[in-house]
DNA sequence: TTTCTAATTTGTAATCGTTACAATTTTATT
DNA sequence: AATAAAATTGTAACGATTACAAATTAGAAA
């Protein structure tokens, strides 16, 4: 808890209360949220949170580069404060999304060099281990 | 243009002549529209072309999986007709998206090989060759 | 502590992309 | 030409996100 008001000072974000729970939320919770879900498990801590709070906040982690966005449905952006590169994958049966390691260095990308690269996503999807 | 027709049939979508457009566009204009951009270039073509016609096209040509998504931004939708696994660039600066091949083999992911993958998605965001 | 100012949070209203749905038009079949 | 089915259209509804102004909180100065 400590260590959270401190990485949020560190990257500029001043840690008010909702700020370090949403936060603290997001590294209890590795299973990449929504929004909505955030909002649900974080009102019954914060009676008075509002859901603006948390759009607020993640829009300014993003800012700060301390969490990004997943997209793997059209419909729908998750959260995660892993910021490292590596892959998710996405069970089309229980929805699941899972993380997995990944070394891009691996991957020779033709004419890629020519680029300046600051972000790198993989993702997958298909049926899980435990839906197979 | 016979030629959209016949791959259309083959993919099971009967080609109708806001279909064959619409898939047309994809194909001509490799810039990853959204359904605004296809909307709003088509309906100079098409009068009474409606936006609800071009949403429910791409949604039948995503069943029948002929086109698909690329999610690259939290906001934005596009489309691509060339559905062979490619990894796409995003400049922050211009906006534009571009193509690059790629050879997932290369990459070895642990514990993957348990799970069943049926989509495999790459995408890279920073600042283009032109504009640097 | 008290006061003042700035930052944060909150709630409501507005906006935007997308979908639902019923009516109309088109296409295919008899 | 008549009929039935499919596709298209336009409008309304919906849901996620944002804008914005008011209320609250936190921090600094007196």
């Amino acid at each position: 808890m400590k260590n959270i008001e401190e990485y949020l000072k560190e990257n500029g974000v001043k840690p008010s209360y909702q700020r370090i729970k949403i936060f603290e939320y997001l590294i209890k919770n590795k299973n990449h949220p929504k929004v909505e879900t955030i909002f649900q498990e974080l009102v019954q801590e914060i009676p008075t949170l509002s859901k603006t709070t948390v759009y607020n906040t993640l829009k300014l982690f993003l800012e700060k580069g301390i969490v990004q966005p997943i997209l793997i449905e059209e419909n729908e952006v998750r959260y995660d404060a892993d910021i490292t590169t590596h892959a998710h994958f996405k069970c089309e049966k229980c929805g699941e999304v899972y993380d997995f390691r990944v070394n891009l260095s691996q991957l020779k990308i033709e004419g890629l060099e020519e680029f300046q690269v600051k972000e790198s996503h993989i993702y997958f999807k298909g049926i899980c281990k435990k839906c197979l």
